[in-house]
DNA sequence: TATAATACGGAGAGTCTCTCCGTTTCAACT
DNA sequence: AGTTGAAACGGAGAGACTCTCCGTATTATA
């Protein structure tokens, strides 16, 4: 896979076509015409589907740069906090990311491999980072894996576009909907 | 709201089309062309539009079926369970249900009010038939409302097509991430 | 500057959604 | 049964979108 320099006008309208996703996405949703974006970039429809072959690539394309700050984060929180509450401030704005542009985050986050970049790998690396050291610490379950942690987010940003809902979702997944087991329930057989 | 009979070509149209819909989006998915329902159903496309108009419409009497014998199902198993038990089994055919379609019975789930069915007030009296009860034996926590959980299930259903990764999330959803706290750990502050 | 390789642009084919209106069908009343 | 107004039908068509193809223009290299 080794990368030869593009040439000068193509480089220059692929970082057109990005920033002009970014804008009409952000305001149309991700379900924005490609045309709209072609003009909006100044350039002929086939010059998109030259650099982007699927709206799919596009998206990852316009999402690189969040996903990279996120993991970016992840280890800052890492360093500033003790494991367990590292953990639920990153889990807090991974929420955040897939909320953006009408839960188009959360649609990248679930794509295991979207033309180039690879957002899966990307997460799996800075949530294992935070995740590993809570369940050594005691805040986590032993049993919890990375792909828990993206699913369930995902999901509860795609059911609602309220912040405020977000947040207490969350807490719910964090805590359980059972009732906490220090009263005397012992569930004999729960499978 | 007085419902006068409807002429009889119209009545044999709108049920051609829920059932040809029922079959198109069963093979294509929830964004089926709306012109192949109609030339499945024998019928034009100003027909379809007249009876459902918009697709949101078609897809809610399309799931109106379903919905109403999940709901029914909550009561069965409310008279057959445990209150806490009863929720849960109902809670995994609620899955189910949300699952159905690629996604599509979440998404109704959702749905406020989509013209004519209200999918929202049919599931909150089943959902809450069971969660009062649950509550009151002491099984869920007391501060869980309807909404948590049709949200939750929703977002589920969502990510995932696969039906062990979703029992695997509804278990998580219902026992939390956090490490039972029988442990030390108390959280003095976790805002 | 000449030339091959690369990239561009936009016309156009095919599909989809949704509307409009002339035509047909139904049901109520004589 | 026959008449008639209302209700419903169907399909042509406007407008938008996705994606392709190929003649033209631009770039890098010699």
């Amino acid at each position: 896979m080794q990368t030869r320099p593009m040439r000068a006008d193509a480089r220059r309208n692929h970082d057109l076509l990005v920033a002009a996703a970014m804008a009409v996405i952000a305001e149309k949703g991700p379900d924005a015409s490609l045309n709209e974006i072609a003009r909006r970039a100044g350039v002929g429809p086939g010059t998109l589907y030259r650099h982007f072959p699927t709206r799919d690539a596009l998206l990852a394309a316009v999402f690189q740069g969040r996903l990279t700050r996120l993991c970016a984060q992840a280890e800052e929180l890492a360093e500033a906090m003790p494991p367990g509450e590292a953990l639920v401030a990153w889990l807090r704005l991974l929420i955040t990311h897939a909320m953006t542009d009408h839960g188009l985050g959360a649609r990248m986050m679930l794509a295991t491999s979207s033309a180039g970049v690879d957002c899966w790998a990307m997460l799996r690396g800075a949530a294992e980072r935070l995740l590993h050291p809570a369940q050594r610490a005691g805040s986590v379950r032993a049993d919890v894996e990375f792909v828990d942690l993206v699913e369930l987010t995902a999901g509860i940003a795609q059911v609602t576009a309220d912040p405020g809902r977000a947040e207490r979702l969350l807490t719910l997944t964090l805590d359980g909907l059972r009732r906490p087991r220090d009263t005397t329930e012992q569930t004999a057989a729960t499978g």
